[in-house]
DNA sequence: CCATAGTATGACACCGATGTCATTACGGGA
DNA sequence: TCCCGTAATGACATCGGTGTCATACTATGG
């Protein structure tokens, strides 16, 4: 592969001013330019990026470790796979920067991750991301000789830079939407009790109730899923939990569910008890998972899970720690997503 | 940041000393050994990717270029985003084969290309995937300086190598099933006409019929989506189709899809109409997209896209051309993906 | 006791860029 | 006319490893 003293042997001029042709970092003259473009298109020359980091120590390389990717599957919100849109919003700012995305998995085995940050390291990257698969603490190794690192989709305990999608107000906004276009009984219908999501989610359900000066009914929250892998073990939880609010002296109007997922699995079962959606009953569900939300009859009402944006935002957050040396805050950023309101919610009908 | 000269003065011993230790390489005493790993340890030392390739011209890197990620929500098969199945099957070969992964995608445009290829040339990858958002023809410039390069999900015209799905297989051994299980009357409502997928997967429906003696009734294939952006176009599409082969005077006894999402349609569809499922007719559709595939009610007989595999395929195939001067042969080669058979289909019922 | 082979180690050049400093030529202001 | 700033260019050292070759010491066999 041909290298700068090539080019300068062909152009007739000294590295340097190849270099100098290279980086625009000084003035060089029309004719000795046009030389040098000449030899390099002729050589087809590609600048070593390793050469050059040995001086600069610039990479401009950028690692992610993502657990996301191997545990997909295993993931409790197994809301489909969209923290590809996380990398897409990180490497959409990126590469307008000029940096490139080196990626590593955990392959499924967080004892991977000091390895591969050492990999990282020993390629030299300006900063780091960690993926988290959903919203959730994470613990992980302080990474070494790395000039930022943020956690996505996840926080620790150490108060790392991170972002996260703001389930509380998320699931806020929807209630009080459902609220004010009448609905008096919601059912919740959430992922495991344990997620952070759920906690934050809930929390936003019932504060929308209490600002409305309503009072929320504890039989109307239930857990829909369950972390085991076996579908049938799910959809026997989902059964239960769809039953219960049904069998209420007052049943709900609405039913908010936890992810898109179990909102299609209510359209069945709802469907197969001959109840009607929306005229019946209302469904709403979280991600705006459109495969889901936008294929389902009549199409979801949810809330977006917004990855693309926090995906930007935690690239925005890493580059500004790497240019300013002035770390402002070592803040959580909470990113909400909007209410995506479609046809599958509509004012209660009937005598209330 | 430490350097192998700062490791060799506090060990007391040559640079090369400590290089030795690093890469194992030649004998050393294992008193010098620990003196070395000591230093190494309390200096935090790590070793730069950049300086030994200056040497030794291996970077360890692979690149990876992808439409898909940006494309995603474009694709006419937006079958969800499983083409991250795509690089955990790449990840999980190349990291037991010490590769770091470089990913780029194109923002959607595909003139990003000889930019996010000169990218990777400048850092000197050893190899370079293209992935293409869906099983198609991709017109590519050829990467220059790369070692080998593999088109995944694709192919182009100048036989580079690359994976595919065998869409043809996938089509014929589903079809063949439903045959023999007893289905004369199989309805096929296919992806837009003029993707590959579709054309393959038509000629192994029509051949399973041939080869069992059936001939092929041309109104019970339907084409039941289209390229457009609009739900409502889409659906509407899908509609004609099923109202088209219900109406024929033979029906189907089973109705196959050209993916996951277009079954998840027809369940919705069919059910609004009192049909049930699979007691009144069988579906089956194509992707195995588990998160609709395992979550519908009743689970979906369907044909794994093997993308998991596809991955690990691909990434076998450019080691071997990295470590081989020699390559055998610069096929295409066509990964099966299992038939993934669940309740959505039961013999045909009732009076042939 | 010596030749020979292996073990353990270091000196030194080199990979391909770029930072620093020096040199030359030119043009305008004092 | 002389001085100085700027443009244009090159010489040379340097970044941090590793390949090559040389050297010293030790064990082994004839």
């Amino acid at each position: 592969m041909a290298t700068i003293y090539d080019v300068a042997r062909v152009a007739g001029v000294s590295p340097k001013t190849v270099s100098r042709v290279l980086n625009r970092d000084a003035p060089v003259s029309e004719a000795t330019r046009d030389a040098v473009e000449a030899a390099i298109e002729k050589l087809g020359y590609v600048r070593s990026n390793a050469a050059r980091t040995m001086r600069s120590s610039k990479t401009g390389l950028v690692g992610l470790i993502s657990g996301a990717i191997s545990e997909a599957e295993a993931s409790p919100e197994q809301s489909g796979l969209p923290e590809i849109y996380l990398f897409q919003g990180i490497q959409e700012v990126l590469r307008k920067s000029g940096k490139t995305l080196l990626i590593a998995d955990t392959g499924g085995d967080p004892e991977n991750i000091p390895d591969l940050m050492r990999t990282f390291a020993e390629h030299r990257v300006e900063g780091l991301f960690y993926v988290a698969p959903y919203h959730q603490l994470v613990t992980l190794p302080e990474p070494t000789g790395v000039g930022a690192f943020v956690i996505v989709n996840g926080f620790n305990a150490a108060g790392t830079p991170s972002v996260v999608p703001d389930d509380y107000a998320g699931q806020k906004a929807l209630t009080e939407r459902l609220i004010e276009i009448g609905h008096r009984r919601i059912a919740y219908l959430s992922l495991p009790e344990d997620l952070v999501a759920t906690r934050e989610r809930t929390q936003g359900y019932i504060d929308a109730h209490t600002e409305a000066g309503l009072t929320v009914d504890p039989r109307l929250i239930k857990p829909a899923d369950s972390m085991s892998t076996r579908p049938d073990d799910r959809r026997s939880v989902l059964k239960f939990a769809v039953d219960s609010v049904l069998a209420l002296p007052e049943p709900p109007t609405v039913i908010c569910t936890g992810n898109d997922r179990l909102a299609m699995q209510l359209y069945g079962r709802l469907r197969s008890r001959g109840i009607r959606v929306p005229e019946d009953i209302s469904i709403a569900g979280y991600d705006d998972y459109r495969l889901i939300s936008e294929t389902l009859y009549p199409p979801l009402t949810t809330v977006e899970l917004p990855y693309h944006q926090m995906g930007r935002a935690a690239a925005e957050m890493l580059l500004n720690r790497l240019s300013d040396a002035e770390h402002p805050r070592a803040d959580t950023l909470r990113v909400s997503g909007d209410v995506k309101w479609r046809d599958s919610v509509m004012p209660p009908s009937g005598p209330q």
